[in-house]
RNA sequence: GGGGAGUUAGUUCAGUUGGUCAGAACGCCGGCCUGUCACGCCGGAGGCCACGGGUUCAAGUCCCGUACUCCUCGCCA
């Protein structure tokens, strides 16, 4: 007498979509059991799908069978019901889409039993991520988290749609590739065919889009898996996926158009947010000297204020040493202010010290702005000289009740600490939430960064993207004479402080190119040895192209207000680069790595 | 590689100066209940206190080490 479910009888709707309107129909609906409140009587069933909640009733008068089998429900078995959609009267159940409706049951069917859940399916959870992440199959049953990959689906829709409609071709590039020197950390793939070579994953698929518009495709793009053997943070995973462009014949202007409305649309479709277009624009220079970073978070102030020349004109007159002397030393000093109307406890700007000092700071020196432009709760208050503290409290705009935040000495150090604490301190005042956007999207194009860093390490110049970023015309002649001073076509796109693309011009011009090498101090056979490949495609009439990646996880976290990468990858890996559930990396027996002609080193001993 | 935080029932946590400290809530099991939607009521089971050493008459509690997780700096052209 069972319905033949599924065989014969199929969904009619899913979880979400009943209401009043449908009163009086009959229905079948499968999900899970998201609660179950017995009344003996009467039982109550809220039953999950990905698209809502419905409430079932079952009742001995209308379906006796079905009531007592309802009994046995618990919570997270995988049932089917049929009945039909009733109203709820004024019992109405505002929380949910459904709630105007629950479904009198006739028949029910239990697909699968379940047994007690690790932790339970529910919104707001409070479990620990290790715990989740063990039993993922279940945490991606919760509603968040169902959310989450359903916008990234939507993404992914979009992106294909948008870009093939502008002419983009859909190409893929190799995964398995050779190993080039530079850059993030490869994961190596031993050759089973070739003992003792090595693939490298491919950490992006730059070279090989670059390859693309020699050949004359023109358009790229690919939603594509990308690898780096780096330290994972919050949004950094192992494995992450790029929209991945390159575009021939076009300038900067060009390429951010095409991201803009990409993003646009992105943003419309998904949120119903309306992003106004282009971007703003902001020079790397003033990004690093106003918010110590390359990815600022326009959605708050706070920015910094550099202090180094006034400290400078004053010299040891300033009375104040340890700024004077980071000074000579070549570093910089950065002020920062907490406005009077945030004041902080003593208490809590102690904790703003903690927080500098985990950053990588010495410490943090304060100073409390008095009525008269005097300094207290500060050590420095006692030796500086009051016409430098009037220049700072000029340069800073300090007002009476404001505190001022230094941090000085070496510029790189200077500027993180900075930075972290611009954020922190955003946070801590309720400029901007914790988490997600609070609803204010700053988008932005950092540009025309310098095209090399200095490497203290080993006291040379390196290329701060990649040595094929396109310096600014007029800045060649000093690529060997000046290199710092050469500025190139290379753009982040910032969202309120998250880098979520980047991308360049690239060089085409095999003249300059050899400059570039040699102010890198690569000679030619190792250019040949490491790019041999791309070197000899931009022989041949290799177009002018540039292009971007764009971090589609990124996008996704802060789309949904995610508060991690982890939230919108299915299947994501730990802080570590384990997979809780499957134990990955794991052990392979001696056999087969003879197969492939690896043999481990022995572990360092401890 | 450096710094920090954490690990006690299935889950989230409490556990004082080392001495009835093996506890709560939710979940689970049994019973009752026809209008609940965080249903309610009665009863019950469940823990090598992450692991390994040490100090002590006595360790969940103090010390050392290890593992795992998270945050952060370095790193991520």
């Amino acid at each position: 007498m069972a319905v033949p479910f599924i065989t014969e009888v199929k969904r009619t709707h899913t979880c979400g979509q009943l209401t009043k309107s449908n009163i009086g129909e009959e229905v079948v609906l499968f999900g899970w059991v998201q609660n179950r409140r017995d009344h003996g009587g009467a039982v109550f069933i809220d039953l999950r799908d990905r698209d809502g909640l419905t409430q079932v009733v079952f009742e001995p008068d209308i379906a006796k069978e079905a009531h007592e089998l309802a009994g046995q429900l618990r919570l997270e078995y995988c049932i089917g019901i049929k009945g039909r959609v009733a109203s709820r009267g004024t019992q109405v159940n505002p929380k949910l889409k459904t709630g105007e409706i629950e479904i009198k049951a006739t028949d029910l069917s239990i697909f699968n039993r379940s047994e007690p859940t690790p932790f339970l399916i529910e919104d707001d959870i409070e479990t620990g991520e290790d715990k989740r992440l063990a039993h993922r199959y279940l945490d991606l049953r919760r509603r968040p988290l169902q959310q989450s990959l359903m916008t990234r689906s939507k993404m992914n829709a979009i992106t294909r749609s948008y870009l093939v409609d502008k002419g983009f071709l859909e190409l893929e590039t190799p995964f398995m590739g050779k190993y080039t020197p530079g850059g993030a950390r490869n994961f190596l793939v031993p050759s089973r065919l070739n003992p003792g070579r090595f693939y490298a994953l491919a950490e992006s698929p730059q070279l090989y889009k670059q390859l693309f518009m020699v050949a004359g495709f023109d358009r790229y793009f690919q939603i594509v898996k990308c690898f780096r053997d780096e330290d994972l943070r919050l949004d950094r995973q192992p494995e992450f996926t790029q929209i991945d462009i390159e575009m021939s014949f076009v300038t900067q202007d060009d390429v951010f158009t095409v991201v803009e409305g990409l993003i646009k649309r992105v943003w419309e479709e998904v949120l119903g947010v309306e992003v106004p277009v282009p971007f703003p624009r902001m020079n790397y220079d003033e990004s690093m000297a106003k918010y110590g970073n390359d990815k600022p978070d326009l959605r708050f102030g706070l920015e910094h204020i550099l202090l180094t020349d006034v400290v400078r004109q004053f010299g040891e007159s300033g009375g104040v040493p340890m700024m004077w002397e980071a000074v000579q030393a070549g570093g910089i000093v950065k002020a920062m202010v907490i406005p009077a109307e945030k004041a902080l406890s003593r208490a809590e700007s102690d904790k703003l010290e903690d927080f500098a000092k985990q950053a990588g700071a010495k410490g943090l020196a304060r100073a409390k702005v008095g009525e008269g432009g005097d300094w207290t709760q500060s050590p420095l208050s006692k030796t500086i000289n009051p016409e430098l503290r009037q220049a700072i409290n000029q340069a800073c705009g300090a007002k009476p009740g404001d505190l001022l935040l230094f941090q000085f000495g070496k510029e790189s150090l200077v500027h993180t600490v900075m930075a972290n604490l611009r954020v922190h301190v955003a946070k801590k005042l309720g400029y901007i939430p914790e988490y997600g956007s609070g609803g204010v999207w700053k988008f932005l194009w950092v540009v025309n960064p310098p095209l090399f860093e200095f490497d203290e390490e080993t006291n040379t110049w390196a290329a701060a993207h990649h040595a094929f970023t396109r310096p600014h015309d007029e800045d060649v002649p000093h690529l060997l004479s000046d290199p710092g001073r050469v500025k190139c076509y290379r753009y982040d796109v910032v969202l309120n402080g998250f880098e979520i693309g980047g991308g360049s011009i690239r060089l085409h011009d095999p003249k300059v190119q050899a400059e570039v090498f040699k102010a890198l101090g690569i000679v030619d056979e190792d250019a040949r040895a490491k790019f041999g490949f791309l070197l000899d495609a931009l022989k041949f009439g290799a177009p002018p192209h540039g292009g971007i990646a764009l971090g589609m996880d990124r996008l996704a976290m802060l789309l949904t207000s995610a508060e991690s990468l982890r939230d919108v990858i299915p299947f994501p890996k730990t802080k570590t680069g384990t997979d809780m559930m499957t134990g990955a990396p794991g052990d392979v027996d001696d056999r087969q790595l003879r197969e492939i002609h690896v043999r481990p080193a022995p572990l360092p001993q401890k």
